[in-house]
DNA sequence: TAAGTTTTTTAGCAAGTGCTTAAATACTTA
DNA sequence: TAAGTATTTAAGCACTTGCTAAAAAACTTA
């Protein structure tokens, strides 16, 4: 792929140049937040971050009851986001409790609120 | 998958309904917004995204030069991220020039800048 | 018209995702 | 200790994704 795809007379080689080389100095963020944002790109996964962000206290069973799937399958989605700094979890006796990590709710604020404000929107 | 998977003595069950209740009423935004935010998690749309949030007046061929891969490929990510929203083409003559919804660019501008900002960190 | 260019679409495939069931692990308490 | 509860892990599967190569479509110009 080191070919040129563009023939066309109006190309812009330095732009080409230019991007081709911002691209490549930043290469691995795009890999990092694009794994951060693979994560809430999945409706379950988006719901149990939504959740974590409203509420405390929660754990996988509850997670479980609330949303209708397995705890395993709750437990899965769980320790992606875990693996990948989106959560932690803290033990209470037997229960592991979970937790929006704040830079994630930071960042992910603006997508609940646009959650939170379509409600109004379907009733209508 | 009605049935209660937490029976630990603690649980607030009062809060599990709230919560059913939530996710029941935003279900279909959770869908809609997660769908956006798949687009994103990925690291070559990421890539596109913000380069057509940076640049003006990129087609196809540009973005497989800049990229890397081969110009079917960018054009299968355009078409997903046109069908939802996310972008917008116009067409010039032969070639069909893509540029970033102004709706997205706001809500995508603080992960571009959290990209940004590492190229100092990564240098060091 | 015919030839050339840009872009999209199709077909096919290797790899990944998300779920369930079943088994394993970790912890608490009788 | 044994039994019960909370959680994770493993195996297996239907389905989806993202890519390439090749064909088709859309447009421009000689």
């Amino acid at each position: 792929m080191e070919n040129i795809s563009c023939v066309r007379p109006f190309a812009d080689f330095s732009q080409i140049e230019r991007c081709k080389a911002t691209i490549d100095t930043l290469n691995s963020s795009f890999f990092r937040v694009a794994n951060g944002l693979e994560m809430a790109g999945n409706p379950v996964r988006l719901k149990i971050l939504f959740l974590l962000s409203e509420e405390k206290g929660l754990c996988v069973c509850d997670l479980s009851d609330i949303m209708g799937i397995t705890v395993s399958a709750v437990s899965q989605h769980l320790r992606k986001m875990k693996d990948r700094n989106l959560i932690h979890s803290s033990k209470e006796g037997q229960t592991i409790y979970y937790s929006l990590s704040s830079e994630y709710a930071d960042v992910l604020r603006p997508f609940f609120q646009i959650i939170t404000e379509s409600e109004a929107l379907e009733a209508v």
